[in-house]
DNA sequence: ATAAACATTAGAGTATAGTCTATCATTGAT
DNA sequence: ATCAATGATAGACTATACTCTAATGTTTAT
């Protein structure tokens, strides 16, 4: 498929999806064989890979990291092992964000209650 | 204290704590008996708000939003029920990275079996 | 044949969140 | 008295992640 109808399916503007793919993040291949035009081809795995993208964005991870963890996944860049440290690296970076989240959390509970009860 | 103190107690630095007075999020006085020089003095609950600041920063929260938290914390500019609301309303978005981190946790430990299975 | 829709590239512009530099005044230690 | 340290302010600079514009070429529908 072309851009625009990759960007019709992941809801992502041709602009930023050429800003995913100056970043790396994504490639699409020319046909050799037509000579009239430099169009790019986009396939499925590209879809997928941008809605990763928006996933991966919205709980904070950025550009540089996701690029590891597409990387690590449809990438032959890296050993089976260092795929794993790379994805170990960040499920441990999601635990982080977790533990961060809960504390957050009864930070938040804590101010209801100082409403609550007229301490501020 | 001033500004080099609250620095030091808090690992911020100065540049980046006038950043954020100048973004709203904190308030320094100054003593208006002095006349020599125009120095801001900070208290004790600065300190707790920059505190507030750097882990509210670590989970993604913007400096608006931190802004509207502290308000809804400190301040006499919403009514409690706005300040409840608003409270609320970063407890549910709260829960809404939880989700998300979760889901993104099951994908990556998806990725990890597809390594450890030569799946890609 | 031609106009609308779509494609590419280069580069400018925007928002957020700092970070740094320069200038100048004040304070504190010797 | 003076010099390092600290403080204020204005404004420039940086990084990240887009977002938009302009110029130009290609494809498709009528």
């Amino acid at each position: 498929m072309l851009i625009n109808e990759l960007s019709k399916k992941t809801g992502i503007s041709t602009h930023t999806i050429r800003f995913y793919e100056k970043s790396g993040l994504i490639e699409g291949k020319q046909n050799e064989s037509v000579k009239s035009n430099n169009y790019y081809h986009y396939d499925e795995v590209t879809v997928e890979k941008l809605e990763f993208i928006s996933d991966a964005k919205s709980i904070g991870f950025t550009i540089k990291e996701i690029g590891q963890i597409i990387d690590a996944w449809y990438n032959r860049k890296y050993t089976k092992k260092q795929k794993l440290e790379i994805l170990e690296d960040k499920l441990s970076s999601l635990e982080q964000k977790m533990k961060e989240i809960r504390e957050m959390k009864k930070q938040i509970l804590q101010f209801k209650e100082d409403v609550v009860k007229d301490r501020c």
